[in-house]
RNA sequence: GUGGGAGUAGCUCAGCUGGUAGAGCGUCGGACUGUGGCUCCGAAUGUCGUGGGUUCAAAUCCCAUCUCCCACCCCA
């Protein structure tokens, strides 16, 4: 070693989640698994398919559905090109004449000889209502029995700054109806599924707020009269609901902010200004709600923020989540498979912030402790060890969860070890049964022990 | 993107006005070579988030930066 090499070593540098993301770890992901489980049981007995779609799809289909102007396609999408190594080639070439660039592809023109080098821009998800139209349309399921119910669990990706029950990895169990008649039973049905869904995980202080936002013939005019009537207050509202008036005057309607409220209240209400089809299509699905036994709250000032929503909205808050206290969002869409190229499809449907379901679920202690074992084999002696890897074999083809130690232990360590990963009996084996073929069985909780010989208690075990 | 709070052992945290680190819990080992939960003893683990500055001396003071938490914006 030469002078100098003394120096600490250097480690290498800790890796830790990237912001906004997390891991899950048991015994949480067993909350996880249950909530999940529920979901698939309940969705079937609606009639409910899973599906499951990519990740990431080309950056224009969401674009196209949620609307170029929201913040969730301008700034919070993770986008990226695919190949990624246009950059190089690009600097490369360093001509930007010879680059083609639309809103979903960079093409650099003679890339190789005769050949175009092009780039597709990809996003991960924000959210899956686009991809499951889209797959609607691809493998042409207008060709199914319509209605078409789809469900569909797993992450998507927004790029905002996270906060309590919002991050960037973040998990939905969505559901969409596609197709069929224009029946607010549909509405009412997917409503109470979703309301079936939650009593049966256990979520508690779950509130139901519904509203019509009309459709493209009532609620742009509606839009105008609140803009109007939002100009006559404006200087008495805070500069957000001021911007918002041209940017989004239905937004105004969100605001938390107390000073505004007296003044959001005398604002004209859409459910006065729907359209004779939208008014009768509301009633309705209060109705079909009140035939389901479903209760919900009128909220007229209940809009969603994504351009493909029309008539139902509706949303579900439960308690413990602070200002994120909405655990589902939902609505009608009829245009949307048309505005993404397919035939005209109504549609309505809804996702769960699992994240937040989770949270709430753990605030009211309905959390789920460490997974216990069944079984802890406490074993000595090479016989001994035969026999405990063939108990363990016949246990867990039973079903049971074993915990078979890989080193000899003292029995005084090997109960404490049971102990401690919650072990509801323990299995001793040493020379004493090995010799007298008749096994020791102590049932931890009560310290109590029984001898047994190896296919009784095998039985007496398979019968937990 | 904006504002506030916080980063010290695996976890929860102490460390006052500068003198280069502690407790509890947990983990591991032992007291206890065939019997756990209790008790007792012992051990390991930290570049005090990171980088820079002030100083003879920084976990402590200053600046920057990163991360986490809460809220805003936005939003299922």
């Amino acid at each position: 070693m030469s002078e100098g090499a003394a120096k600490k070593e250097e480690k290498p540098r800790k890796f830790q989640a990237i912001r906004g993301t997390r891991d899950l770890l048991p015994p949480e992901t067993t909350l996880w698994n249950r909530v999940e489980q529920t979901a698939h049981e309940v969705f079937a007995t609606f009639g409910f398919g899973e599906i499951r779609v990519p990740l990431f799809e080309r950056t224009d289909l969401f674009a196209r559905s949620i609307g170029e102007d929201t913040d969730v396609v301008s700034k919070e999408m993770y986008t990226f090109l695919d190949p990624p190594a246009w950059l190089e080639i690009f600097e490369k070439r360093g001509n930007v004449k010879d680059v083609d660039r639309t809103e979903t592809t960079f093409t650099i023109k003679n890339h190789l000889p005769n050949e175009d080098f092009i780039a597709e821009v990809l996003s991960l998800r924000p959210e899956v209502t686009a991809s499951v139209c889209r797959a609607y349309i691809e493998h042409g399921m207008q060709q199914l029995p319509q209605p078409v119910k789809l469900y569909c669990i797993g992450p998507m990706f927004r790029r905002e700054r996270p906060q309590k029950g919002r991050y960037r990895q973040f998990y939905q169990i969505d559901a969409e109806v596609l197709g069929g008649p224009d029946a607010p039973g549909i509405d009412a049905e997917v409503i109470e599924m979703v309301m079936t869904f939650f009593e049966r995980v256990g979520l508690e202080g779950v509130q139901l707020g519904i509203n019509s936002i009309g459709d493209k013939n009532c609620r742009p005019k509606y839009v105008e009269l609140l803009r109007v009537e939002l100009l006559k207050v404006k200087d008495k509202l805070g500069p957000d609901s001021q911007r918002r008036i041209e940017t989004n005057p239905l937004r105004v309607l969100d605001s938390k902010l107390e000073s505004e409220q007296k003044i959001i209240e005398k604002l004209p209400r859409i459910a006065d200004h729907l359209c004779k089809d939208c008014a009768e299509h509301y009633a309705a699905v209060k109705r079909e709600l009140h035939l389901r036994g479903v209760k919900y709250q009128e909220n007229w000032r209940l809009v969603r923020g994504l351009d493909y929503y029309m008539r139902t909205t509706f949303e579900i808050t439960a308690k413990g989540l602070g200002s994120q206290n909405a655990v589902c969002g939902g609505g009608r869409y009829d245009g949307l498979v048309e505005l993404l190229g397919g035939p005209p499809t109504k549609g309505i449907g809804f996702a769960i912030g699992e994240d937040r379901l989770i949270l709430s679920l753990q605030e009211s202690g309905k959390g789920v402790a460490a997974q216990g074992r069944d079984v802890y084999i406490a074993w000595m002696g090479e016989k001994a060890y035969a026999a405990a890897i063939r108990a363990a074999k016949t246990l867990r083809a039973a079903g049971l969860s074993v915990e078979l130690p890989p080193v000899e232990q003292k029995f005084g360590k090997a109960l404490g070890q049971a102990d401690k990963l919650g072990a509801r009996y323990a299995l001793i084996l040493g020379d004493n049964e090995v010799s007298s073929g008749e096994w020791t069985l102590k049932t931890l909780a009560t310290g109590e022990q029984q001898k047994l010989t190896e296919p009784r208690l095998l039985e007496f075990l398979k019968k937990l």
